[in-house]
DNA sequence: TTGCCGATTACCT
DNA sequence: GGTAATCGGCAAC
């Protein structure tokens, strides 16, 4: 049970749960056979078609944002300020574009491989950004729209449990502040005293 | 077609 | 604290 493939039925579910219960879990990215992953510490919640921060915000459909209509249970990988890749995961069905967003990792298994993708001096710094993480793991665009039950992008549980109400710290998203009112809700989710979560 | 800005990061003072 | 890098989306022209 502790290293199952979260299935598809995880991310059909409310948004903000599957954010707070990806806290603690490992994304794996399996490259040459090689598996890359981290343990999730932070997460954002995009609330689809209300949410001002949300790509798909008032049901805007571009090339870019496109995954985030497929069923939970797949990638949105986008690119921005045209160089970093962010990594979301794509909740609910195809009526309600919302996603996940990982934003810190704490590195995991074969960190030396994930430090030659993003050559740091602490394992601290490798995986505590979206743009960061993605580069450890080597994700980009290519796994954009990947179905999230493998085998080559997943997520696996960790625990039997997921953490409890007071191992989570609630407070607004980062570099959302063109969203107005939206940009003061209480949708980042960060595992509370974890030294992986981002700056 | 042009111009501005972004779910970021690294490096500067 | 500030700013450059670099490109796709989108509104304005």
């Amino acid at each position: 049970m502790p290293e199952m493939i979260f299935p598809t039925s995880f991310y059909r579910r409310d948004t903000i749960t599957v954010a707070r219960q990806l806290l603690g879990q490992r994304l794996v990215h399996v490259v040459n056979g090689q598996r890359l992953s981290g343990r999730i510490v932070e997460t954002e919640a995009y609330l689809g078609l209300n949410d001002r921060a949300c790509h798909s915000f008032g049901g805007r459909r571009t090339t870019r944002v496109e995954s985030m209509y497929l069923e939970g249970g797949h990638a949105y990988v986008y690119l921005i300020y045209g160089m970093h890749y962010c990594f979301n995961v794509v909740t609910r069905d195809t009526s309600h574009p919302e996603a996940v967003l990982i934003r810190a990792l704490e590195p995991d298994e074969n960190i030396e491989a994930q430090r030659r993708n993003r050559p740091v001096r602490r394992d601290v710094d490798l995986s505590n950004g979206p743009g960061k993480l993605c580069r450890a793991l080597d994700v980009d665009k290519r796994l954009d729209g990947s179905p999230l039950h493998g085998p080559d992008i997943f997520v696996e549980r960790t625990a039997r449990n997921f953490l409890r109400e007071s191992e989570i710290i609630a407070s607004p998203r980062i570099g959302v502040d063109y969203a107005g009112a939206d940009a003061l809700r209480l949708l980042r989710f960060s595992i509370r005293n974890n030294p992986y979560v981002s700056r």
